[in-house]
DNA sequence: TTAGGGTTAG
């Protein structure tokens, strides 16, 4: 039998006096309807059985434009039962569907999601165009699986057919990350000997695919011969940036573009934010929250992710809560933005609570690696344990090698090193240069020198050009007084020729980004600010403060060690901080790598004698500061 | 018929 209609028309219409077993071209003639039209308003109703059945009766030209009206709207409805029945309706009926009606087949199976089925499709066609190419090659693409992609465009050069723009600009955003550059360069030579340089989706698919894999400069090139600008292109561009943590070229370019008059969307924002997010811009940040809500932009929701993000990272919990709290909807995403804040904050019981709390998502690994680095952060080591051991072995969420270092991270700080160890020597992973670095750290904390020997010598096998590990092994050494074992690490320092990525501190006063890099000589106010970090110097002193010089690895005499200490960039940034700002608020700096065991006790003294309250933002977390004590409780 | 940019961690 039939399936049960329901009416679209009321019943005054010619349409609703319809019977079911009326044929398609009595009732084409009647209603004065093509056919294929007639189709889709079957179909529209829930009517698609007496659609195809009628069908069966067609001539090859009225069956071919009637699939292809019925195949549009499961597309379009992303129907895959209907998309089927048609399928399965032309394979009973043996129909010889042309090469057109087999890629919309393989399409209407991508779009609903049915990768397999898409291939299936895609491997019995006898005959294949373009376009059925670069529609599978998409549908790898868009569901993650880009080397597989490349391998089907690689192996579509290889039958000799050529490929067009659409082809190009897929492909191409599938060429991610340094694996992806080379056969990406291959792509660009195709793109420039088919003159097809200037086409706007090649062009910021091109940029980006530079932009991924760290090339930059290359990225802004391909972005300023582009002939036409459009907002993918622009967006492009300034995401590049912030992606690489290149957040001021990001700043610069938005306000360039915005200037020429660019077209903004929420991908534009929200590339922005992260940029804002980066450089701590509190100020610009509530300029951008102001702009979105004014502009009313769609996908609003990833937009406030970004902004709960933003307001974290910019110190502001309280801002970031308000966002999340007053949000009708959330994704896991929302929650694990929240999460990372309170995390980053040292706020180990907010994280646990807030975890607690989720309803109606579903927790991802993202979720997992902020929970347990809250715990790590907070201090709650045996609840993070706990949260850990109930992933293995539970149906949420298999642990994943982050998740094994935040373990690592967690039983570190409680000063168990050797069951750290322990864990490294069972765990079913290879120890990464995160997991030994973490214990290093702890190591320095705990005062464990053997323990510490031995981890740095994997760490440094790993990673021997890092001059953050030879400072932490030297501060070990000092603190256990193996003076000459400093001197050592300071030759092994030497012979592996290790450039250190320059300090650099920022804090923002008066709507203005200040940064100040170690040793600053090119700054404006430099004389002043030297002689304010002298005089904070001086003060701290008289409550004990005393340099650790094992924090200088330069062979230069202990006065020349002093002087470089007091040249690092955190404390440049805060002595201007309580030069230019009104007494009362937090100081809030942000530095690029993570602070140094001498600019910690600096900066918890400061904080002690002036009775400011100071914010460090390091690479890694908040250090909030009051007197005389930090949030971390000196461990980091 | 087929195409490009985005939000959370590390």
């Amino acid at each position: 039998m039939l399936a049960k209609r329901t009416p679209l028309h009321p019943p005054h219409s010619k349409l609703y006096s319809l019977s079911s077993y009326t044929f398609l071209s009595q009732s084409t003639t009647q209603l004065n309807l093509p056919p294929d039209a007639y189709l889709k308003v079957l179909c529209l109703n829930g009517r698609l059985k007496e659609a195809l059945i009628e069908m069966s009766i067609l001539g090859t030209d009225v069956r071919f434009r009637g699939y292809d009206a019925l195949i549009t709207e499961c597309v379009n409805r992303k129907a895959l039962r209907e998309g089927e029945l048609v399928h399965s309706h032309m394979i009973k009926t043996h129909y010889r569907a042309p090469v057109y009606l087999d890629t919309r087949l393989l399409i209407m199976y991508a779009k609903c999601g049915k990768l397999d089925d898409a291939r299936e499709v895609f491997d019995g066609m006898l005959q294949r165009n373009v376009v059925s190419w670069t529609a599978m090659i998409s549908a790898y693409s868009q569901t993650g699986f880009q080397s597989v992609a490349v391998g089907l465009f690689r192996w579509m050069l290889r039958t000799g057919l050529f490929p067009n723009e659409f082809t190009l600009a897929t492909v191409l955003a599938s060429c991610i990350g340094h694996l992806g550059l080379e056969h990406g360069r291959q792509v660009h030579s195709l793109v420039i000997k088919n003159k097809y340089n200037s086409h706007v989706y090649v062009g910021s698919s091109l940029l980006n695919m530079y932009a991924k894999a760290s090339e930059i400069h290359d990225a802004r090139m391909v972005f300023e011969f582009l002939p036409v600008r459009d907002v993918v292109s622009c967006t492009s561009i300034i995401s590049g940036y912030a992606q690489l943590n290149l957040d001021n070229e990001a700043l610069e370019m938005f306000r360039k573009l915005y200037n020429q008059g660019m077209e903004c969307n929420y991908v534009t924002f929200a590339s922005l934010l992260t940029a804002l997010a980066g450089l701590s811009a509190l100020e610009y940040g509530k300029q951008v929250h102001g702009l979105v809500i004014r502009r009313q932009l769609p996908f609003y929701i990833v937009l406030q992710n970004s902004m709960i993000y933003m307001y974290a990272k910019c110190g502001s919990l309280l801002y970031a809560r308000r966002v999340f709290d007053y949000m009708p909807e959330r994704t896991v995403i929302s929650w694990n933005a929240m999460l990372v804040g309170y995390g980053d904050h040292g706020l180990g019981r907010e994280v646990l609570c807030l975890f607690k709390s989720m309803r109606d998502v579903k927790s991802d690994a993202v979720t997992y690696t902020a929970v347990l680095s809250g715990c790590s952060h907070g201090g709650l080591t045996d609840e993070g344990l706990g949260i850990f051991y109930s992933m293995v072995g539970g149906k949420e969420m298999e642990p994943e090698i982050g998740h094994y270092a935040c373990v690592i991270d967690l039983l570190g700080r409680a000063g168990r090193i050797e069951k750290a160890l322990e864990f490294i020597r069972n765990m079913p992973f290879e120890p990464s240069i995160a997991m030994w670095g973490s214990l290093l750290g702890a190591c320095r904390v705990h005062g464990n020198v053997s323990a510490g020997e031995y981890v740095a010598q994997r760490l440094l096998s790993m990673e021997p050009k890092n001059a953050g590990n030879y400072v932490i092994l030297s501060n070990i050494y000092a603190d256990a007084g193996r003076w000459e074992d400093v001197v050592k690490v300071r030759e092994m320092m030497k012979e592996n020729t290790v450039i250190k990525e320059p300090g650099k501190s920022s804090i923002n006063l008066n709507k203005t980004v200040h940064t100040f890099r170690s040793g600053d000589r090119s700054h404006p106010q430099k004389d002043k600010v030297n002689a304010k970090v002298r005089e904070l110097y001086e003060k701290i002193r008289e409550v004990g403060y005393s340099p650790d010089l094992s924090c200088v690895l330069h062979d230069v005499d202990d006065e020349q060690k002093e002087r470089i200490l007091l040249g690092h960039s955190e404390k440049l940034a805060i002595a201007f901080g309580l030069m230019f700002s009104s007494q009362g608020g937090i100081l809030r700096v942000t530095k690029n790598l993570r602070i140094c065991v001498d600019c910690h006790n600096f900066a918890k003294l400061v904080s002690k004698v002036t009775k400011r309250e100071l914010s460090v933002r390091d690479s890694k977390r908040f250090h909030l500061m009051a007197n005389g004590t930090c949030s971390c409780g000196d461990f980091w």
